[in-house]
DNA sequence: ACATCATTGTTAGGTGGCTAACAATACCAG
DNA sequence: CTGGTATTGTTAGCCACCTAACAATGATGT
């Protein structure tokens, strides 16, 4: 993926952000931290390097001005639209595969990541 | 892993590197490539964060001075011996979980990264 | 013997992840 | 209305990963 979006100077987590915002249209900051699974100061970095690249803009949310929007620019939208279709990855990676073994993969790492996550809560709250 | 490690103040690679010479003894940087699946300029930063630290030494091959031999210090040593056991991570992740289902996901693993490496070794050379 | 090629390691520069500490704003209780 | 708390975002500093370019050494072929 990294190696598909190098030609336009992308990052993975750059094309997710790009990704939500061409789908979803303009998106809190906050509500992208959970689609993205990510940490608050890592988003921020993130959305700091597009707003520098000039891709998204960030203004802040009339009512709550701790809170703030992304949004395309037209820059953004002239890029995304030039970018390849990358859904070769996943046919690369999965395509034919049994599907019981696909869905059995999933449960393992889904219940795994939980209970390590719980693992770890529980450490900091204790 | 890294939460487990944070108050020893190593990284989770750090940790494989001190493993590994810890079970296998003194081995080639070279070889601890292939061990670890890392690339040869992260694992030269990995190794040298060691050094500074005083936990391994590097001293170059007599034969092949290219070559350089990784060992653990004296201190290295002390440290390995009082780091705690870190199985329970692997145990809160995967105990009790269908073997089938586990040999499953490692399958599924397995294949979806031999493709994407081949398909990336084919983009290379072409 | 020497020029060329291959191997090994390092450095520089980038991405992306994390935690900790801070600033700004909003909310709420007395 | 004011003081404490919660939320949101940023900054700084770290680890680990990558590629590209370079240096040093060793191997090879003419």
């Amino acid at each position: 993926m990294e190696a598909a979006l190098r030609p336009y100077d992308l990052g993975a987590t750059q094309w997710y952000v790009l990704h939500r915002l061409a789908h979803d249209g303009p998106t809190m900051q906050r509500d992208l931290l959970r689609a993205l699974q990510v940490e608050r100061a890592t988003l921020s970095v993130v959305v700091g390097t597009l707003v520098r690249k000039g891709l998204i803009e960030q203004v802040p949310d009339r009512v709550d001005q701790r809170q703030k929007l992304l949004r395309m620019t037209r820059a953004g939208v002239r890029l995304w639209d030039k970018l390849p279709d990358l859904s070769f990855i996943h046919k690369t990676a999965f395509d034919g595969i049994d599907s019981a073994d696909i869905a059995a993969a999933i449960r393992v790492l889904r219940t795994a990541t939980e209970r390590l996550e719980n693992y770890s809560r529980q450490g900091a709250d204790t």
